[in-house]
DNA sequence: AAAGATTGATATCTCAATCTTT
DNA sequence: AAAGATTGAGATATCAATCTTT
């Protein structure tokens, strides 16, 4: 763990992290807030699909039948219910998906893909990637995708509770 | 197109992106979704401000005379001016900022910190810090910030190069 | 006309009920 | 009662005008 921290900043906030901490937090913020948007902006303007209902379709296109709980969806998205729930009425308003019940659970609804959403998101796959790949693999080596994957993996591991009481080191190799 | 890359999986989506990186995208994804949500929670909770809020006082705080003109504030945030706007116009109504004119420039418009709003960022930071620095920077060592801070300062300059096409290489190294 | 900023209409998100089934 | 899901009301975000000053 962090004993000595150097390098306190004077200003008002965010003291007890070093200055490299702090000026990656800001970057991430900043990362945070645009990414998105820029995301968002390429697939609405070639797509006419949103960054929400992109995500919600590649879910369900990847699951077995094309239909998914919506609870289990909710949690693959890390959406609230009531948001999903929102969303999945406007969508299917669209045509892009429908609601069927479930059988084993009568409390249970399940979502699908209709045929027009999987044509929708195929349309947009294509473009999507490229810019992915573009803004945000470009010239990145494994090296650097190891450190970031194991950055990713432990902050989630900390967000689940989970059984990261003893802070574990993160792998910053790669290849393994 | 693209060139070669290695193990492609088979769903509909995400073609073109390496195992390795679709992974690491999926992860950066649910990030996205659930640290704000997160951060906003706990500071909502113990403070009473919502994660924007602290935003706009932390630049404002941070800025000479407490004051900044809201297009400054607003690149600072990368924020639309009019989602500015409108915030700006429900914290003034809290009593955490107020307006100015801008002397120089007739059309500008400056907004300062209350004190109300320095007080209560002051209570709100300490926590939100602990918060910040246990989920994200807990056991982080440096090569990793570095590969971070490479990672994030490449996209941002994407991002700001406006076209896509231009992908240049992203340094490795942590301190430039 | 262009830049700075605000406004209003609409879309979306959040939170607290609500309803049904287990 | 608890879990799955939806609903409605209020808060926030987005987009396209609008208004003023340069």
């Amino acid at each position: 763990m962090s004993t000595t921290r150097y390098h306190r900043t004077v200003s008002t906030d965010l003291d007890s992290l070093t200055d490299a901490e702090q000026s990656f937090w800001r970057q991430w913020l900043t990362l945070n807030a645009r990414v998105p948007v820029a995301l968002h902006r390429q697939l609405h303007d070639e797509s006419g699909l949103s960054l929400q209902d992109f995500e919600v379709l590649v879910q369900l296109t990847e699951s077995p039948d094309g239909r998914l709980r919506v609870s289990d969806l909710a949690n693959a998205l890390s959406w609230e219910r009531s948001r999903l729930s929102h969303h999945l009425g406007r969508m299917g308003g669209r045509g892009l998906v429908d609601r069927e019940e479930c059988e084993d659970d009568g409390r249970g609804s399940l979502v699908v893909v209709t045929q027009e959403g999987r044509q929708a998101l195929q349309r947009a796959v294509p473009a999507h990637v490229r810019t992915v790949r573009d803004l945000v693999f470009a010239s990145m080596d494994d090296a650097q995708l190891g450190a970031l994957t194991a950055f990713a993996q432990a902050v989630l591991s900390r967000l689940d509770g989970g059984g990261l009481g003893t802070a574990e080191p993160a792998r910053t190799a790669a290849g393994d």
